[in-house]
DNA sequence: TATATCTATCGTATATTTACGATTAACGAT
DNA sequence: ATCGTTAATCGTAAATATACGATAGATATA
């Protein structure tokens, strides 16, 4: 017991979930807003603006990288971190896809 | 430590991570699909169609009913766990909305 | 070379999620 | 009244997530 069984839905729908994971700390939400309204920028500038350690902000980092969401390049000491424009559009298009299947609307 | 810190992030923020929550597991995702295919259906029906035991399915539409999701009324001896529209409709809004904001496309 | 800065990772604690079987409560039918 | 059915809840176990401080590694700069 507590196996995860999520192996066992169809592949999509475990993209979905993931995704959708990826989102469910609002943490996570506000970084991709600051992200957007930098552009670009490195952790310690994230750090800065949420009421989070260094340490918690870079693990919130590594799961928005995880799935894609985002992407961190190293600059010299600094990592770049920046919006993943392709797939934030993959994302956008499928959920919607999601919500247009399943909501009457 | 490890008291979560959500609470410290904007209201808004905070009910779209929560339905992302909402969404994360891919379970949830085909029982959103599952009642719309059937428009209306009890837990049972759904419990045949899930890789999951019954408990395990009724926690799940309990998740969903949470973040108002579904609804799930008594009927006799059945439940009948519909999608609710109004609130997905929102969802669909509200996380277009982020993606709106945060990518550009 | 030494030092300061930046960020990932390690170790740790606690909370939450996922999953199950067993039980309970509510209802219908016999 | 008893029995079968349905679904929520309880108890439990294991996995995962959230959070922190401390540390390590990498790289600029003095």
């Amino acid at each position: 017991m507590a196996f995860s069984k999520k192996e066992e839905f169809n592949r999509n729908d475990i993209w979905l979930a993931d995704v959708a994971k990826a989102l469910s700390h609002p943490a996570r939400i506000k970084i991709l807003k600051i992200l957007t309204g930098m552009n670009a920028c490195m952790c310690g500038d994230i750090v800065e603006l949420l009421p989070l350690s260094q340490s918690t902000v870079s693990q919130h980092l590594k799961e928005l990288k995880r799935v894609g969401l985002i992407t961190g390049e190293i600059e010299g000491l600094k990592v770049c971190y920046c919006i993943n424009n392709a797939n934030l559009q993959k994302a956008k298009s499928e959920i919607n896809k999601l919500f247009n299947q399943v909501c009457k609307c």
